[in-house]
DNA sequence: GGCGTCCATGAAACCGGTTTCATGATGGCG
DNA sequence: CGCCATCATGAAACCGGTTTCATGGACGCC
């Protein structure tokens, strides 16, 4: 693999000027110019990476950091956020931690370690007041989070208006009396889809029932015990929104098991799309999120800001509902 | 940030020493060693780990290489590839090719540019010359297949075998006339798991009918068809292998919306055991694969063969059975 | 006690780019 | 025609480690 000198040699100027010829911005004369691509093309030239980084103090790669590495969209999201970055000559380190908050930030500090030139951030366990103190020492963008005082460095997702659009939806189908499966409620996207929830409620003018709230944590096995514990109370509940797709199918496995029909005994609405929601019978009414569309623009936004921009706080993206079987229209 | 010379003064040392000292091999006294190790900690020394690369021309960080990221089980393969590396303080570089042959190849060359120390390849695309090529290069892994030459450098699945299994539980059923809907031939996966199938019949002795299997390409849509086209031969077949679990996901939809009742008038069986699988209705008996382990046991590989070991063959990985409800008795 | 060996250590070259600063050429303008 | 500004270019320092090679001291052995 030829250096930037034999190049030099080769084309008969110095190293100085293959080096402005790689970056293509300071003038060069065109024969001069066109003489050091002819020799780059010739000897199959391509820079080193390390040295470059060394010279310029960048890396020329991101860093991401994730939580749950396995969760059901991870693939989607990482699929978009790749290709985005490498079309900018930009890769892509990962780094995970199991949504420990310790293993978290020790993920933070290797990916810094290799002098990333920036990070994306998708971690539930990172406190806000860390986040916001990164955000002031390197690049960063938070996905599918808000954190108040760095607005301009996160990507998220109406999570409020997630809620309001799957509870309104079953009151429009006539539902009065509908509980909801949250997920952990220090988590802001699941006390966020509840204020979706009591918003749309309000709306109606119908009282919210403390009974009907459950507190889950967004894995299967809760919302089976949720759902357990909504049918122990013997509420005349019609419908469900469950705070994400996991618990719903959970939730599913119960009604099932106890002879409950959905949706002609009760509705049910999820939360995510996730791959399994087309497939379980009744096939699950959902909330979908766009996040291909929310990963490019994560990646995007990170460019700019290495590059040097101020960006406004980004608007949050919206959430659709997706109709399929499990909700189905009741009279009183 | 210090600087090794920095620390070097510090200690009243060269910056030889101090770099000997952060390797802790060559020999060094104690004492300089006790005195050198109070300066870094003093100091929050940390290398710059471009200079490191640069002048070791080792990256400290492999890549992988994925034709679908977002394909069902990457999440689980990355989760546990990126765990077993970073434990060995080595960072994961990602680039995808989305199962184009050339986008692939343009994957291997980012990141060999990049000059990781070595590359973990999951790819469909790319031929096995390339990859024998590919390993005479560079330490090389390649994951989920098998490539004749480099042996060695194969973490694989014994798709044959989980093939076989699938059968045989189906003829342990009493079922004797049983289909399969294969993936795409061409890759070696699918072909194996083909493989199984026909040896299981051929153990019990019944004929391998060409009219019951059905090449398909892996997709839920291509399950669909492959049912559709099995219904309209009107064979008696009283049970299927799939390719696949979104195979065996489309051919259910088929089924029930036929209403074939599974498993009383059909048994089924998938591959790959999904999430979706435990929860689709009835819960699809399925082929699982070691993911976690095999994971392991690729990044093992690597970091041996990156040191310069030279390992024996890897023996394949072993499929089990997952009984769901898809399947069930035959009696003549 | 003298010589040879080994070992810890330091000086300096090196990895391969980028960037600053100096220089020489060119051209515009009075 | 001469002077100054402009611009392309090259020389060399620099980024921050690693590694080779030389050196000096300690120790063992005859």
């Amino acid at each position: 693999m030829p250096t930037i000198r034999e190049v030099a040699a080769h084309a008969g100027v110095s190293p100085a000027t293959v080096s402005r010829v790689m970056k293509g911005e300071v003038p060069v004369s065109a024969d001069t110019r066109a003489r050091v691509e002819v020799a780059i093309s010739a000897m199959g030239y391509a820079p080193n990476a390390f040295a470059r980084s060394l010279a310029s103090n960048r890396l020329e790669g991101v860093g991401l950091v994730i939580s749950h590495l396995a969760g059901p969209f991870m693939g989607r999201v990482m699929m978009t956020l790749e290709a985005t970055l490498r079309r900018a000559n930009v890769s892509l380190l990962v780094a995970s931690g199991g949504g420990e908050a310790a293993r978290e930030q020790e993920a933070v500090n290797f990916l810094l370690g290799r002098r990333c030139d920036g990070l994306i951030v998708h971690a539930d366990a990172l406190s806000d007041e860390t986040l916001t103190a990164l955000a002031t020492t390197t690049p960063l963008v938070v996905f599918n989070r808000r954190v108040p005082d760095i607005d301009a460095h996160c990507i998220s997702l109406d999570n409020e208006y997630g809620g309001y659009l799957a509870t309104r939806h079953l009151l429009d189908q006539g539902h009065q009396s509908i509980a909801c499966l949250t997920g952990p409620l220090r988590q802001q996207d699941a006390a966020e889809r509840l204020a979706g929830y009591q918003r749309a409620l309000h709306e109606r003018g119908i009282p919210v029932d403390e009974q009907a709230i459950i507190e889950g944590d967004f894995t299967e096995q809760g919302g089976e015990q949720g759902m357990m514990t909504l049918l122990a109370r013997e509420m005349a509940v019609t419908a469900v929104v469950a705070g994400n797709d996991d618990m719903a199918l959970g939730a599913m496995t119960i009604l099932r098991a106890r002879g409950v029909a959905v949706p002609r005994a009760m509705s049910l609405v999820g939360y995510d799309n996730e791959a399994c929601a087309r497939h379980v019978v009744p096939a699950l009414t959902t909330v979908h999120a766009p996040l291909e569309e929310m990963a490019q623009a994560a990646a995007e936004r990170l460019l700019k800001l290495i590059a040097g921009a101020s960006l406004p706080a980004s608007t949050p993206f919206m959430p659709t509902l997706i109709e399929r079987e499990t909700v189905g229209p009741w009279r009183t």
